[in-house]
DNA sequence: TATGTCCATATGTCATGACAAACGCTTGAC
DNA sequence: GTCAAGCGTTTGTCATGACATATGGACATA
């Protein structure tokens, strides 16, 4: 596959076959290495880089699961056919958009301390009626709006007064703020629009919204933030990769 | 941690790593291992079972991508908060269905060669006006129409008209046929229902309905399979489990 | 009391070596 | 000519050993 001649840094705190991994993505974008395009075996890679095996292993794996390449045991590695569209990732909309290149305009409609009601407190792991942060949102893109949000958060968390949300994205800020979010879980679905989501997202009532709910754990499994958000179908979809391992 | 005694089969085909995750997601998912609590290390696990760690480290990992567990550097390794769902896989509607205990009927609508028009050709790598076969088939829960399904297959890919489709899912025959799936790309949206659409799901015209194309790759990178799904969304809902890494 | 340092602990990374199993091609037998 | 057996290639699995690094508590210090 000769492809470029990687470079590895050993004194950089990056790991090793973080490098690689970073180094093949590049060239198989750009599409130095074409789709179809069988990369060179294991053990070869591994020795042309003075590296281990398990190590270039690891690095391979990193693109697997990202569904850019595919093994066949007995043929060898190589580089998936079609398009590579980025899986959903644990980021928000606000992350998406302006990895897309757009510059998304966020309008804080509410926010304030409420009692969590039945279902906040479960995602939550809280008590009914529990203090909860209430933090509703319009997001627009090129003067539209797209989407609206209301997410929940446990209190202790995070202090939501001392933010700008209308400048950077929720998620940005938690992480900002060290909590580190592992886990989420989602559910997408749709619905008719309800007369005040119609008004808020310039639609009619009962126009097909798409829908999503997510709750997002830290690392120690506790729960972080809970949303409910309802988007334009013609402005937004999800976009997902599966890998069958 | 101590939990039940795993055991061991080095006779087996089954890799060990994958035995020991099997047994470890079935402690959890009884609750023998409760939410939050913290399992040995991986050192003492590994010696217990008489493995190496990095087989140990396998396992784990296999839960840790399904967002069952959450290693912490320095800490150790703890199962996560909350119900685990099962995250979207590379399986169709009628496996999820089966899985859930559900029975589902499929009528097929009408099942025949069609000439690919653009979206078909581009999708399934083929030319347009190329011969595609064409499927669509409605499917039904408990006598409730649940989704309308129109899926286009390469005609050299499998023989549609040698399947009986209402008893088995279609994903089910790819595989008996030996055709494996290793990647998919998904695009979950929304919109209105067509005259027709509402007439088969039994909603009225523009009736918000939940939608899903999909394209799925064999491990060549062949694309073997593309859909074209509507789901009612009082029905139906996509879950899905991120997990960061 | 508050703060900084040290240390035990557990996971993260990496190397080396070995055998197993699947795939595709070639070769040989009938 | 067709089919099966054999073989090389490549990934899959597993073992052993070592050092790096983040975490959180104990302890010493200001």
């Amino acid at each position: 596959m000769p492809g470029p001649a990687f470079t590895l840094d050993r004194s950089s705190p990056v790991p090793l076959y973080f490098q690689v991994a970073e180094q093949f993505e590049r060239a198989i974008l750009e599409g130095t290495i074409a789709p179809g395009e069988r990369i060179d075996n294991e053990v070869a890679l591994a020795q042309r880089l003075g590296l281990s095996r398990p190590t270039m292993r690891q690095a391979i794996q990193v693109l697997v699961d990202k569904g850019m390449l595919v093994r066949k045991r007995g043929v060898g590695t190589q580089v998936v056919h079609g398009k590579i569209r980025r899986s959903v990732e644990l980021t928000s909309l606000h992350d998406d958009l302006s990895a897309a290149g757009q510059k998304p305009r966020t309008e804080v409609i509410a926010v304030g301390r409420v009692e969590a009601d039945e279902d906040v407190a479960r995602e939550l792991q809280l008590t009914k009626g529990a203090d909860v942060w209430s933090l509703e949102r319009l997001r627009f893109v090129d003067r539209q709006p797209l989407a609206h949000m209301h997410n929940y958060l446990p209190v202790d968390v995070v202090d939501l007064d001392a933010i700008d949300l209308s400048e950077t994205g929720l998620y940005a800020h938690l992480r900002a703020s060290g909590i580190v979010m592992r886990v989420a879980r989602q559910r997408i679905g749709a619905r008719g629009a309800s007369v005040d989501e119609a008004r808020l997202l310039g639609e009619r009532k009962g126009a097909p919204l798409l829908t999503m709910q997510r709750t997002a754990y830290d690392n120690a499994g506790r729960a972080v933030e809970y949303g409910r958000h309802a988007y334009r179908p013609d402005l937004y979809a999800f976009e997902l990769t599966l890998v069958d391992r």
